[in-house]
RNA sequence: GGCCCCGUCGUCUAGAGGCCUAGGACGCCGCCCUCUCAAGGCGGUAACGCCGGUUCGAAUCCGGUCGGGGCUACCA
């Protein structure tokens, strides 16, 4: 044992004594059942989901018990510490409502990060060396290192016990040398464990564990070479969460086997001591396995995840508390908001986070939303995470909330659509004429590979006799498909598949695609009302028709693909498109993003203009190209390049609105998989 | 290697020796509804890791085994 004064020289002379922090921080007082809980993050980069997990449940119990919640950072690794982590604890514990109570978050039994609490720890460490249950230790990292592979070899325990612990009765003489020679030092617990004894506690959810008790000289104070000198977690733990008040320690299972140098150490510090309640992991499956949620490789494991996709906040705790308690997982959400977690139904076994069950449970959350609710929260998500989407929204409110109202507002079951604000921008985009690209290749894919022709009289059909406000909105739907020889159900259509082009279905889905670039969306009805007439004429006629002239461009296109022989009504089509291919005025594109006309540089398409015969366009001529040559012939203004025949249905003036000229940036993107 | 924790459908779980032919929820599959997709309705698929023991009787108790995870740092 050193002497007294060999250990106070070791330390500032003003230190104060354990009784000064006795006193600065005493008994709570509160009732009894009350329980004060900590989490105790350490800042090494994004919370883990795992701790919102831990949070959720400390802050839970705390407040339900009537005891007190609070936050420790532990900082004690400073090598560890990473740039920025504070601002990211303060924003996931905003989001997700897991910050300390207020009167914990400065003063009162603070400070409450670790790295601050220098003078505490330092207190209790020459408290433990003056009574001999600490001791200094020399050993270099190298020397530690042959230790253990020496250990190793031999078949031994590792770790610093025995006769391996060299400095743990090295006399004051050689240790007043190494001092005076400057070397730096650890302090070291002097572990009271005795080899084959075992040591039992209750684990508040676990019950009774029972293990090997403590043997090994822990270091509770780091090298006297590092500023500041902190303790490492161990001691930290012992000190902190006794002077806290912290009546009960949530953490996780991984702490388990430290709990008999927990114990040494409290008994030492002559601390009662403290209920330990240790949780199972959140894992992750991987393979035909399970692992720990790694904050390294997945990036759902980091709460970073959760708020940059705009996870709601109260449907992540759902999950999160269902999974603590699964009493909770199938009550409605209010309901095991409210309802308290008990740890002694909390299983032992270490939950898979579940990816596709929270999806559902948001999906089930926002469906409670009022479209206004949702609109905000997607407002607010989107001015940090997709600014494009919150100038939008910003723009037309009125649009978003037309769209949102959609199958969810007045009816029983609302439409779920959407799990977390980052999807709005793909469910709901279609809706802006800012994010919507028009359909313009009758041969796209999305019509479901349906003759072209037949595509652009669908859309021609539809847009010359559109009824905005007709009461049986679909029945012109209904109407034209039959006028093209579709079938009136998917069931007729499949009973005798030769006699038609397909079914009411696909002619559906002609407008569907044109309307919202999807095959799949909500009722036609009500997306035609929410986008407004001109809007939905705007899309429908966007369709071209596009012809090649011979030697230049061969991909595909529409006219490739036209049917047989030319009829009167086919030439009649012709003629009405040549005769917009000499419209002068339209000869000159119009420079989209100026509005400027200027002369049509070689090789431009040209624009044919809206013309009331051709309507039927999908019908026309199947040898078109010949029959363009021919009327092309010696034409010297006409450049042999692809030619754009735009066929705007009949629109009344004005009806274009104000977007038409707006250029599309980026298309609908592929709804998430659920 | 040593010590510790854990093991019921794909997932979260109910289950305290007979109420278990193992229940629910999510997923998945099918059907219905239907202009599509969701939603909704109806139905279905699917598990006690394995081996022994105790017992009239075991998912449940005991032992072993296998599998998964953790600790074994001057990381937390």
């Amino acid at each position: 044992m050193l002497s007294r004064d060999l250990v106070d020289s070791l330390f500032p002379p003003d230190l104060p004594g354990p009784q000064h922090w006795e006193r600065r921080y005493p008994p709570r007082g509160l009732p009894e059942g009350a329980e004060v809980t900590r989490f105790s993050p350490s800042p090494t980069g994004f919370l883990h989901i795992g701790g919102v997990y831990t949070a959720m449940i400390d802050k839970d119990i705390a407040h339900h018990s009537g005891g007190r919640y609070l936050v420790r950072v532990e900082d004690t690794d400073q090598a560890r510490v990473t740039a920025g982590a504070a601002e990211q604890f303060a924003e996931a514990f905003g989001y997700f409502g897991i910050g300390p109570d207020k009167d914990h978050a400065t003063g009162g039994y603070g400070p409450y990060t670790q790295s601050a609490r220098e003078q505490v720890y330092l207190s209790y460490v020459r408290e433990l060396l003056r009574q001999g249950k600490a001791y200094l230790d020399f050993e270099t990292q190298q020397e530690a290192g042959e230790r253990t592979a020496r250990q190793r070899a031999a078949g031994a325990l590792p770790g610093y016990y025995g006769q391996w612990a060299v400095w743990r009765d090295a006399p004051q003489q050689r240790v007043a040398e190494q001092l005076a020679a400057g070397r730096p030092y650890a302090v070291r617990f002097r572990s009271p464990g005795l080899a084959g004894r075992r040591v039992s506690f209750t684990d508040a959810i676990r019950g009774e564990l029972t293990m090997e008790d403590n043997r090994n000289d822990a270091v509770i104070l780091k090298r006297s070479d590092t500023r500041p000198r902190l303790p490492t977690y161990h001691f930290a733990h012992a000190v902190d969460d006794h002077l806290m008040r912290v009546t009960l320690v949530i953490r996780g299972e991984e702490w388990i086997s430290s709990v008999p140098l927990h114990l040494q150490l409290f008994a030492a510090l002559g601390f009662p001591p403290i209920r330990y309640a240790h949780i199972a992991p959140l894992m992750k499956q991987a393979g035909g396995s399970r692992r720990k949620l790694s904050k390294r490789h997945d990036p759902e494991a980091s709460v970073s995840f959760y708020i940059a996709h705009g996870y709601p906040a109260p449907a992540v705790e759902y999950y999160l508390r269902g999974l603590a308690n699964g009493r909770l997982a199938e009550m409605p959400l209010p309901q095991a908001l409210a309802e308290p977690i008990r740890l002694s139904e909390m299983g032992t076994a270490g939950p898979l986070a579940d990816l596709v069950k929270l999806d559902d449970i948001c999906a089930d959350y926002v469906a409670t939303l009022s479209g206004r609710t949702i609109l905000a929260d997607v407002t607010a998500w989107a001015r940090r995470y997709d600014p494009d989407l919150a100038r939008v929204l910003d723009a037309e409110p009125d649009l978003a909330l037309r769209a949102l109202a959609i199958e969810r507002e007045g009816v029983a079951n609302p439409r779920k659509d959407l799990r977390k604000w980052a999807d709005f921008r793909n469910v709901y985009g279609y809706f802006f004429p800012e994010f919507f690209q028009l359909v313009t290749d009758p041969a796209d894919p999305r019509f479901g590979g349906l003759d072209p022709d037949l595509v652009r009289a669908v859309a021609a059909e539809f847009a010359g006799n559109y009824q905005p406000t007709a009461e049986d909105w679909f029945g012109q739907i209904r109407r034209l498909a039959a006028e093209l020889g579709f079938a009136p159900s998917g069931k007729a259509y499949k009973q005798d598949p030769a006699a038609y082009p397909g079914s009411i279905v696909e002619a559906s889905a002609v407008i569907r695609v044109l309307l919202t670039g999807a095959r799949d969306s909500p009722g036609l009805p009500a997306v035609a009302a929410a986008l407004g007439p001109g809007e939905v004429l705007r899309r429908v006629g966007a369709l071209r028709l596009r012809v090649s002239l011979p030697g230049e461009d061969h991909r595909p296109h529409a006219v490739d693909g036209l049917g047989p022989g030319p009829g009167q009504q086919r030439l009649r089509g012709l003629r009405a498109v040549l005769a917009g291919l000499r419209n002068p005025c339209r000869d000159e594109p119009r420079d989209q993003r100026r509005g400027e006309r200027r002369p049509a540089p070689p090789g431009h398409p040209i624009e044919v203009p809206p013309r009331a015969g051709v309507r039927r366009l999908g019908a026309l001529v199947p040898p078109l190209r010949e029959r363009v040559d021919q009327s092309l012939a010696g034409r010297e203004d006409v450049h042999p390049r692809p030619v754009v025949a735009e066929p705007c249905p009949a629109l009344p003036v004005g009806a274009e609105g104000a977007h038409a000229d707006r250029p599309g940036i980026g298309g609908r993107p592929e709804r998430a998989p659920r």
